[in-house]
DNA sequence: GTGGTTTGTCATAAC
DNA sequence: ACGTTATGACAAACC
C-alpha cells in the first residue's frame, strides 16, 4: 500500500505539474486543507513509525503536522511538502528569458571560456522555488524559456532524483524529448568545441562527473538511458559541451551572438546543467536556482574584463580545493537551514546579490549594486557550485575561490578566502548558518564586517567577547574608586563565573590556567562564549525543528556528530544515491521505507543496441542492487520469506492491531508461522523504538548542549553589562571627588582660613546635609557604624 | 587487529 | 491481560 500511495503520489504530483504546464490551475491546497482524507493520505503519506501511538492513529496524522517532530520520517515529510511546495509555486514562476543565457554563460565560465552575458543580472527567482525548487520542475521549464526549443519543456529528473521518485512515463518522455532536440552534427560539433575549449586550458576536471552519472545511472537508468545515449557518452567522459558552444574556439571569447541560434543545443545544455545540479546537489533544496546567478555573476565579470579574466578563471578552476566530506556536509546543512527564508525576501536578494559579488566594478553593477550589501549570496555561491563542480561535496568551499569574483580578485590558493567587498554579503550569508566558526578568522581580517539581524548571535557575541577583552576586569576594579575588598570580591565572581564552563577544553585553543586573575578570568569567559558559537549547534539538522539554533556554528569538534544527525535526518536512501562520496557508506539506512522504494522500481524501458553495453552494465547494477536487496534484507524478511508468510513484513508491523488480527484470520497460517509473524512484529515495533528512543536521545543532547550555549551568551552578556556598571559607578565615583575636592577647598573658616584637607573631611548626612568635621571625629564616627551595624546584626 | 559507530535485538518496566 | 512504547544492554556489522 505504501508502495502503491508513494507511486499514485508522484504520479499524481507529475500529471499536477503536467495540467499546469498547459494553463490548468491545479490548487492542491484545496484539496488538502478541505481534510479530504483519502487524498490528504495518498499524497502526505501517513506518519512514520516514528509517531508515537501512531499505530492507533494512523490515519489521523496524515499533514504532516501530525508528525513527532522527532521522527526520522520527518524526512520524507519534507520530501513530500517540498513536491507540494513545487507543484503550488507552478503558476507564479516568472523567470525571465535572459536566465537561458545565464546558463549557458556559466556553462562557458566553467570552461574557462568566458561567454558575453548579455542577460539581465537581475535573475527573478520566486522564492518559493528558490531555496526549495531549484531542483526542482519548475525551474526547468522558465530556465528553458528562451531556449527557442518549444519541444523539450520539462525535465523532471531533477525533481526525480532529488525526491527518489519511481521515474514516471512523462519523465521518461521528457528525457526522450530533451535529449532528441541534439542531432548526431550538433553533439560532433559540441565535442570539437569542447575539445577546442580544452586546448584553450579548460581542465578537464572541471567536467568530471563521470562518478556522479554513473551514480544518477544507477538511480534511473531507464530515463537515463532513454535521453540519448550520445550524450551518456559524452557525460561518461566528462565532456560537458554545451559550453563550448557560445564561445569563438580560437580566441576562447564569448559570442553571445550565437545563443539564439543555439535552438535544440541550448534546451540540451539546460537539460544538462539540470542534471548537473541535480547529480551534484541531490537535496533539492540546496541544488536550486542560485547557479544561474552566480553564472550571470560571471558572465558579467567576463564582460567587464573579457581577456584577462578568461585566463583566470582557467588558473581557478584548475585550482578547484577539496574539503572534507563532513565539513561539506556542514555546509549542506548550513543551507538547509536557510530554507526557511521569507519568500520576497529570498527573491529580492537572489536578484540582487547577482551582481554584487560579480566584480568591483561599479559600472557593471549599475543599480543592483545598491541592494548588494542586504543580498543574500547563499543561493548564488550554492549554485555556482553546483554548476561548477563535480562533487557537490564541494560546493562551500568553492564559493570562496577565486571564481566567486573573478573580475576583481587574483587567484589565490587559499579557499576560504573572503574579498572584502563581499564580506557583509557573507555575512548576511553565513550568519545562520554552522559556518561562522570556519569563517570566523577570515571574517575578522575582512574589513567590512556588518552584523545583520539575520545573524545577531555569532558576530554580536563576538563583538561582545572583544569588548570584553577589552575591558580589563581588575583594571577596572583597582582603579581609584574600588576598595581591595571590591576587586577581590569581583574576581572571585569572575572566577565562579568561569568555572561554569562546561567544557571549555572543547577548544584547541583553550588558554592556558597558568593566566592570573582578570586576565585569565576575561579571557576564559570569552573563549567560552566562543565555543558557544562555534560547538555543537550545527546538531540542530532538524533545521525545520530547531531552526532557531541555525545561529550557532558547527565547527569545532562536533562535526562527527553532526555528520551523524546529518545522515539521520536526511536519510532519505534515494537522495544519497547521488553521492559518489557514499557510495562506500554500506550501512543500511533504509530504516522505514519499504525496500522496493529504496532499491527497486527503476521502470526498465526498451534499449538500443547501440547502448547495449551500457544496458548490460545498468542491468548488472540492477543486479547487484537485487543482490543487495537480498543481502541487506533483514533476518526477518529472510525468515518470513523462508516460511512463505503471505504479506510483507510491513504489513506485519505496521498494521493496527485490529487489522493485523484480521489478516492473521484470514489466512491459515501454521503456529511457527504465527509465531514468527508476532515475533516480526515484535522486532519491527521495538526497532523503530530503538530508533526513535536513540533520536530523541541525540535531540535531548542537542537541546542540553543549545541551552548550555544559550546560557554562555547570556553569562556573557551579563558580564559585560557588570562591567559597564562597574564602569559607570566609577565614573561617578571620580566625579564625585572633584566636587568634593572642589567644595573643600573653597570652605573657609570664621577667620577666612581653609580647612586643611588632611585635618577635616566632608560627611554627608542621611538627610542630604553635608557636615565638615575634623578627621578624628570623622573616622571615630565610622568605627563606630560598624559596630553599630554589627551589633544590628547581633540582633 | 583494534576501536568506534551504527543498527538490530532482547529483556524489562511502564503505560 | 494484552498490546505498545521506552530504554538499557548486548552483539553484529561495518568503517
Amino acid at each position: 500500500m505504501l508502495y502503491l500511495k508513494k507511486y499514485f503520489t508522484e504520479g499524481l504530483i507529475q500529471f499536477t505539474i503536467l495540467l499546469s504546464l498547459i494553463g490548468v490551475r491545479v490548487d492542491v491546497d484545496t484539496y488538502l486543507n478541505n481534510q479530504l482524507p483519502p487524498l490528504r493520505e495518498i499524497i502526505l503519506g501517513p506518519s512514520s513509525a516514528y509517531t508515537q501511538a501512531q499505530f492507533h492513529n494512523l490515519r489521523n496524522t496524515l499533514d504532516g503536522y501530525g508528525i513527532h517532530p522527532k521522527s526520522v520520517d520527518l524526512d520524507r515529510f519534507f520530501t513530500t511538502r517540498r513536491l507540494l511546495n513545487q507543484v503550488r509555486q507552478l503558476d507564479r514562476i516568472s523567470v525571465p528569458t535572459p536566465e537561458l543565457n545565464t546558463w549557458l554563460v556559466h556553462r562557458d565560465s566553467e570552461t574557462v571560456v568566458s561567454a558575453g552575458s548579455h542577460s539581465s543580472p537581475t535573475i527573478t527567482l520566486d522564492n518559493g522555488a528558490g531555496l526549495d525548487n531549484a531542483n526542482s520542475p519548475d525551474a526547468t521549464p522558465a530556465m528553458r524559456g528562451g531556449s527557442g526549443a518549444p519541444e523539450s519543456t520539462y525535465n523532471l529528473n531533477a525533481a526525480e532524483s532529488t525526491l527518489g521518485a519511481v521515474a514516471s512515463e512523462e519523465n521518461q518522455e521528457q528525457g526522450r524529448n530533451g535529449g532528441g532536440d541534439l542531432t548526431k552534427e550538433d553533439i560532433d560539433l559540441i565535442d570539437i568545441l569542447w575539445r577546442q575549449d580544452i586546448d584553450l586550458g579548460a581542465g578537464r576536471e572541471v567536467f568530471n562527473y563521470s562518478n556522479r552519472q554513473k551514480e544518477t545511472e544507477e538511480e534511473k537508468p531507464s530515463s537515463q538511458e532513454n535521453k540519448n545515449g550520445t550524450e551518456q557518452e559524452r557525460w561518461r567522459n566528462g565532456v560537458n559541451s554545451q559550453g563550448a558552444q557560445p564561445v569563438d574556439g580560437e580566441t576562447g571569447e564569448s559570442i553571445p551572438e550565437q545563443l539564439p541560434a543555439l535552438g535544440s543545443q541550448t534546451s540540451l545544455s539546460l537539460q544538462e546543467c539540470l542534471r548537473l545540479l541535480e547529480a551534484t546537489f541531490p537535496f533539492g533544496q540546496e541544488s536550486e536556482f542560485p547557479a544561474p546567478v552566480v553564472a550571470t555573476e560571471t558572465s558579467v565579470s567576463n564582460e567587464d574584463i573579457p581577456s584577462t579574466s578568461q585566463g583566470l578563471l582557467t588558473q581557478l578552476s584548475q585550482a578547484e580545493p577539496q574539503l572534507d566530506l563532513e565539513q561539506q556536509w556542514q555546509d549542506i546543512m548550513a543551507i538547509m537551514e536557510l530554507q526557511t527564508m521569507d519568500a520576497n525576501a529570498a527573491l529580492a536578494q537572489n536578484s540582487s546579490s547577482v551582481v554584487s559579488v560579480s566584480n568591483g566594478t561599479p559600472e557593471s553593477n549599475n543599480s543592483n549594486f545598491v541592494h548588494a550589501t542586504r543580498s543574500t549570496p547563499i543561493n548564488q555561491d550554492v549554485s555556482l557550485h553546483q554548476a561548477t563542480l563535480p562533487s557537490c561535496s564541494q560546493d562551500f568551499p568553492q564559493m570562496f575561490t577565486p571564481q566567486f569574483d573573478t573580475g576583481s580578485i587574483t587567484p589565490r590558493p587559499t579557499m576560504l578566502r573572503l574579498a572584502s567587498g563581499n564580506s557583509s554579503n557573507i555575512n548576511s550569508t553565513f550568519g545562520a548558518t554552522n559556518l561562522t566558526g570556519v569563517f570566523l578568522p577570515h571574517m575578522n581580517s575582512s574589513s567590512n564586517i556588518t552584523t545583520t539581524p539575520i545573524l545577531p548571535d555569532p558576530f554580536s557575541v563576538l563583538l561582545e567577547e572583544s569588548m570584553l577583552d577589552e575591558i580589563s576586569l581588575l583594571d577596572l576594579a583597582m582603579e581609584e574608586g574600588f576598595s581591595q575588598a571590591q576587586a577581590s570580591q569581583l574576581e572571585d565572581e569572575l572566577d565562579s563565573d568561569s568555572g561554569l564552563s562546561l567544557d571549555s577544553g572543547h577548544s584547541p585553543a583553550s588558554p592556558s590556567s597558568s593566566e592570573t586573575s582578570c586576565s585569565s578570568a576575561a579571557s576564559s569567559s570569552s573563549t567560552s562564549a566562543t565555543f558557544s558559537e562555534e560547538g555543537a549547534v550545527g546538531y540542530s539538522t532538524d533545521s525545520e525543528v530547531a531552526a532557531p539554533e541555525a545561529e550557532d556554528g558547527a565547527t569545532g569538534g562536533y562535526q562527527p556528530g553532526f555528520s551523524k544527525l546529518c545522515r539521520m535526518s536526511y536519510q532519505d536512501p534515494s537522495q544519497f544515491h547521488n553521492l559518489p562520496q557514499l557510495d562506500n557508506i554500506s550501512h543500511n539506512h533504509t530504516y522505514n521505507l519499504p525496500l522496493s522504494s529504496a532499491f527497486s522500481d527503476r521502470p526498465e524501458l526498451p534499449l538500443s543496441t547501440a547502448k547495449k553495453s551500457i544496458r548490460d552494465k545498468q542491468s548488472s547494477k540492477l543486479q547487484q542492487h537485487q543482490d543487495l536487496l537480498d543481502k541487506h534484507a533483514s533476518r526477518d524478511e529472510r525468515r518470513a520469506r523462508a516460511m512463505k508468510i503471505p504479506f510483507s513484513n510491513e504489513k506485519i508491523i505496521n498494521l493496527p492491531v485490529e487489522e493485523f488480527n484480521e489478516l492473521l484470520a484470514k489466512h491459515h497460517l501454521s503456529e511457527a508461522q504465527l509465531a514468527l509473524i508476532r515475533d516480526i512484529r515484535r522486532r519491527g515495533k521495538n526497532k523503530m523504538a530503538a530508533q526513535n528512543c536513540r533520536k530523541r536521545k541525540l535531540d535531548t543532547i542537542i537541546n542540553l548542549e543549545q541551552n548550555v550555549q544559550e546560557l554562555r551568551r547570556d553569562k556573557a552578556r551579563l558580564l559585560k553589562e557588570k562591567m559597564e556598571f562597574i564602569r559607570s559607578i566609577r565614573q561617578m565615583k571620580q566625579k564625585m571627588h572633584g566636587l568634593y575636592q572642589e567644595v573643600f577647598t573653597q570652605l573657609r573658616d570664621e577667620e577666612g582660613r581653609p580647612y586643611p584637607p588632611n585635618e577635616y573631611s566632608l560627611q554627608y548626612g542621611s538627610d542630604g546635609s553635608v557636615l565638615i568635621m575634623p578627621r578624628s571625629m570623622a573616622n571615630a564616627e565610622q568605627n563606630r557604624k560598624p559596630e553599630k551595624k554589627q551589633k544590628d546584626k547581633k540582633k
